[in-house]
DNA sequence: TTGAAAGCGCTACCAG
DNA sequence: CTGGTAGCGCTTTCAA
């Protein structure tokens, strides 16, 4: 219950009103500001009687009073934000549960998530953007972040710097995701179904080079030393494009297509349809992901799925890090890829 | 937890892991902290010599110095941070882009967004939580802030709180985004192609009522007044339960169906079409979003654009609001909605 | 042109 | 049990 008394309308005290602080509540509990402070943190360790504690509380609420977290964490010396760049592109359902899951992983153990925009910065200067913040642990996805970008993180403080990516970075702990194992799956299957002539979608679209590249050479890791081959296919996600490849199809010889991830799948298997290429016998498809989408395609799409880490887990991976700053970056294979084969394949 | 003594200035590049403060920067260029600042924030109003600044700024780097934000805001008195609550549901490519758009363009104007993971926290809570950051503006997807958590924001020295939802709130801005006007349309639509016996789709999974609610509502009101019935038809993301309604369908009586949005059309069409029911004679069927996977279905599906507000509209609102904070808060209607008719209806 | 010092809001010692 | 107070890192007067 807030007992504010109304402000006429005709005569505002205070045009800018001035954020309450903790000396306004210690004013008007007649107490001093150590008391405040402890008995809203309910420090244990001193003991304030009771009829204090309402004069303290009741004053608070009525200023509307909350704490500084700026000026709480330039005392106490550290933090609990755990900071992540924000992702710059759409990204699927797969990812944004994982980062919820994360998220709440994360307040469990009291810390603070925060994704920070860092729309076009590159690199170092995201880093020394990020480092301002001093966050205790900086999670980032992608392969942006380079040695000197962790070594600029960690000098401002940050106790764990995990890179979520293809590959480990220099002092930085890791969730190995690399995306290769997508594309080798994909490859294996295609040639265990007896396809040869092997095309790969590589969409056009900006930002995504950073796992379709890895999805390719995986497929073609994947055949090596066989007598297949793998033909890259730049698409662009658009119905246009899509028929203009179809148009191609039967030239280009192919048996077979990798399409990057289900959404690109059903644009090509669209505009092969259309085009009256016969799924699976003259072009087999792979897609990516397991969306629900691919199940309610005709035929029904065969795809790699994703086990990608749990948000608990990385969670954990955050919080012993944090805890033991000193201990030997680790380094975690976090992705794991199995086909799910249906009638596409 | 070990506190490691400070070096005596004396003492050689010793290997404390501690964090370069400006001192640190002012001791090793041999200057003032007062310097530092000035030459590090390009202080146009003092004039410092070349050669001091090169010393600076080369002290500065050999540190790897990265100002503290946090006692920057605090004796600055405000801060640049507009911040926004993560959204906790997975998100479509159109909010991303909205998202992205909007990070952008406050980035411009020198803002630095920060989205905040408060999973599960309540609305007064929350806004607590953010007021803690002492944003300069806050922007609310949704409908979880009320009046209250608006005066606390404000209280707590946010100039500007932006709401994006369904109606406007006491003290904020707002940009209307209605999803009513997304039912009229379709409702209106099937009206005129002349279907009378009008189901819709509403989605079970939790987070979506804020715009399943709306969109249901505004097809009710579209045939208020007509000899059209509306019948709410409850619907889980997954293939059995579309399955299940699929085989009802004759029974209900229906002669059209407004999805939801387009991946429930999708699941819904197909469920439709392993059941015989043939579209659009049987059922006319319209979507909501006008993603690509519309145009991919055959019959290519009909369905509802939405006008989203464009990112720099609102980054303009955002910084006019800051500029000036007395102004009374303005509504926008923010948005529109067009049916785009395909085979489907 | 540079330096000394105050103070933003908060918490944690140490006295009383 | 409660109050005084130092000081986190930074910017910004005011003096020199």
């Amino acid at each position: 219950m807030v007992q504010i008394p109304k402000t006429p309308a005709s005569a505002p005290p205070a045009p800018t009103r001035s954020v309450p602080t903790s000396a306004d509540v210690a004013r008007l509990a007649g107490v001093s500001r150590a008391t405040v402070s402890y008995v809203l943190n309910n420090a244990g360790a001193v003991r304030i009687s009771e009829p204090t504690r309402r004069r303290v509380r009741d004053a608070a609420r009525e200023l509307g009073y909350v704490p500084h977290a700026a000026a709480r964490s330039l005392r106490a010396g550290h933090s609990r934000t755990v900071l992540m760049p924000a992702p710059a592109f759409p990204v699927g359902p797969l990812y944004s549960q994982f980062i919820n899951e994360l998220q709440a992983a994360l307040a469990r153990l009291d810390y603070t998530v925060v994704q920070y925009g860092t729309s076009g910065v590159h690199d170092d200067e995201a880093a020394r953007a990020w480092a301002e913040l001093r966050p205790v642990a900086v999670l980032v996805p992608g392969s942006g972040l380079g040695p000197r970008g962790v070594d600029v993180l960690k000098r401002a403080g940050a106790r764990a710097v995990v890179t979520l990516g293809p590959e480990a970075v220099e002092g930085a702990h890791a969730l190995l995701m690399d995306h290769d194992v997508v594309g080798h799956s994909a490859g294996a299957h295609l040639f265990d179904r007896g396809r040869r002539r092997i095309g790969v979608i590589v969409p056009r679209e900006p930002g995504l080079e950073a796992f379709s590249a890895p999805r390719l050479a995986g497929v073609r890791a994947a055949l090596r030393g066989t007598d297949a081959t793998v033909t890259e296919l730049p698409l662009a996600a658009d119905e246009g494009a899509a028929a203009r490849l179809a148009a191609r199809w039967r030239d280009l010889g192919l048996d077979a297509v990798f399409t990057y991830n289900d959404e690109y799948a059903m644009l090509l298997m669209r505009a092969l349809q259309d085009e009256g290429v016969r799924i699976p016998e003259e072009a087999a498809v792979v897609g990516a992901d397991n969306l629900m989408l691919g199940r309610l395609l005709r035929p029904r799409l065969s795809t790699v799925h994703l086990d990608l880490p749990c948000g608990r887990e990385l969670a954990g991976l955050v919080d012993r890090a944090v805890r033991d700053p000193a201990a030997a970056p680790e380094a975690h294979k976090a992705l794991g890829a199995s086909v799910v084969r249906r009638e596409s394949s």
